[in-house]
DNA sequence: AAGCCGGGGCA
DNA sequence: TGCCCAGGCTT
């Protein structure tokens, strides 16, 4: 008989991590539903995106959207409309593909195994764990930068994370301590104590029911955890614009280019000589994106011949929209923001209405 | 395996 | 300023 076991109790660890989850469990909108669809909106939704920023946007998709029908069945361009300011535009056109996929492949019937799952437009290994774990209660870990952090942090594991075989390594770990009932919850109870206990900074090790057990925290090295080589390159876009205005209506166009905000509208990017009299103004916005600094001029071009306004918008295949209208449009956060202020008249270079 | 996609928050 | 987040897709 051994005097001291080598080896941590895993499956001891699992079963109490569900138990902190009894009484620690966020209350979140989509945990009081057992419709896979809408846990596969709200997975979809945050990925790569915190709680606090999305929950917003969950209500009001699920309410306009309240399942797979009424998703497939609306146009690309609204889908977008409800995913403004969020972000990583993709995930609302995979969105859409998918709900498309699951009427025509799975007639309407959301799908019921990982396999499955998985082979939606937009679900990744992620995604396809989280769903059949939560919605139909399968074993399997949905392994995500909180399993990483916690279960790196636990064993002061220094396996690379940046690595793609990260992925299969914690895999494993997680089964290790995955109970053999509710699976759902016991990956709903890592994202929590990810989220609010074991955090990327300042963590509350004081509060987390592992105190006692992570090797990390018990040799003072939390700070050295999760390990990751890869860094973020950040380099620098510049954007010129012209806001074409006649009185309150404004010209827009879809974006073609997917090198960033796919198919979001924005303003024209460039404009005939003849035009050029007509620049009475114009404003520099900087925004940061995660890899890219931003630097956007918009120049401010005010047509007073509502005929000429006309003829070059259907000449060139732009809309013409006023500020009512353009809430129905989706577009970049930047210029959201621009919308936004010159539409109280805001540190806006020109005339504008007069 | 590496690069890319947005935006908000934090130290 | 750099890095974090309930990642996935493309090359």
């Amino acid at each position: 008989m051994k005097s001291k076991k080598q080896k941590p109790d895993f499956l001891h660890l699992g079963i109490k991590l569900l138990h902190w989850f009894e009484t620690n469990a966020r209350n979140l909108p989509w945990r009081k539903t057992n419709d896979p669809y809408k846990i596969w909106i709200c997975e979809i939704l945050l990925q790569q995106t915190q709680v606090k920023q999305g929950l917003n946007h969950y209500l009001k998709f699920v309410e306009r959207f309240p399942n797979v029908e009424s998703l497939a069945a609306a146009d690309e361009d609204e889908v977008l409309l409800y995913w403004k300011g969020l972000g990583y535009y993709s995930r609302a056109l995979n969105l859409h593909k998918a709900s498309k996929q699951i009427c025509n492949d799975f007639k309407g019937k959301f799908p019921e195994n990982y396999a499955d799952i998985l082979s939606l437009k937009g679900v990744g290994k992620y995604t396809a764990a989280a769903i059949a774990s939560i919605a139909f209660n399968l074993k399997y870990p949905a392994i995500d930068g909180n399993f990483y952090r916690v279960l790196s942090r636990l064993f002061a594991d220094d396996f690379d994370v940046s690595k793609p075989s990260a992925f299969q390594y914690f895999s494993e770990l997680a089964l290790l301590l995955m109970p053999d009932d509710h699976f759902g919850d016991f990956n709903e109870a890592m994202m929590d104590l990810g989220a609010e206990i074991c955090k990327p900074k300042n963590p509350a090790c004081e509060h987390c029911p592992f105190n006692i057990d992570c090797l990390a925290f018990n040799s003072g090295k939390i700070s050295n955890f999760p390990v990751k080589s890869k860094k973020t390159k950040v380099t620098d876009l510049d954007l010129t614009y012209f806001f074409i205005n006649f009185e309150d209506q404004f010209l827009v166009k879809r974006r073609k280019e997917d090198f960033i905000w796919k198919k979001l509208y924005e303003f024209a990017i460039e404009i005939p000589p003849e035009f050029e009299k007509y620049i009475i103004g114009h404003n520099v916005i900087s925004h940061k994106l995660t890899h890219k600094n931003l630097k956007i001029s918009i120049n401010n071009v005010q047509i007073l011949d509502f005929a000429l306004f006309q003829k070059f918008a259907l000449e060139n295949d732009f809309e013409m929209v006023d500020f009512k209208r353009s809430r129905l449009k989706s577009f970049p956060k930047p210029l959201q923001n621009y919308l936004a202020k010159i539409e109280k008249k805001e540190d806006f270079q020109g005339e504008l209405f007069n």
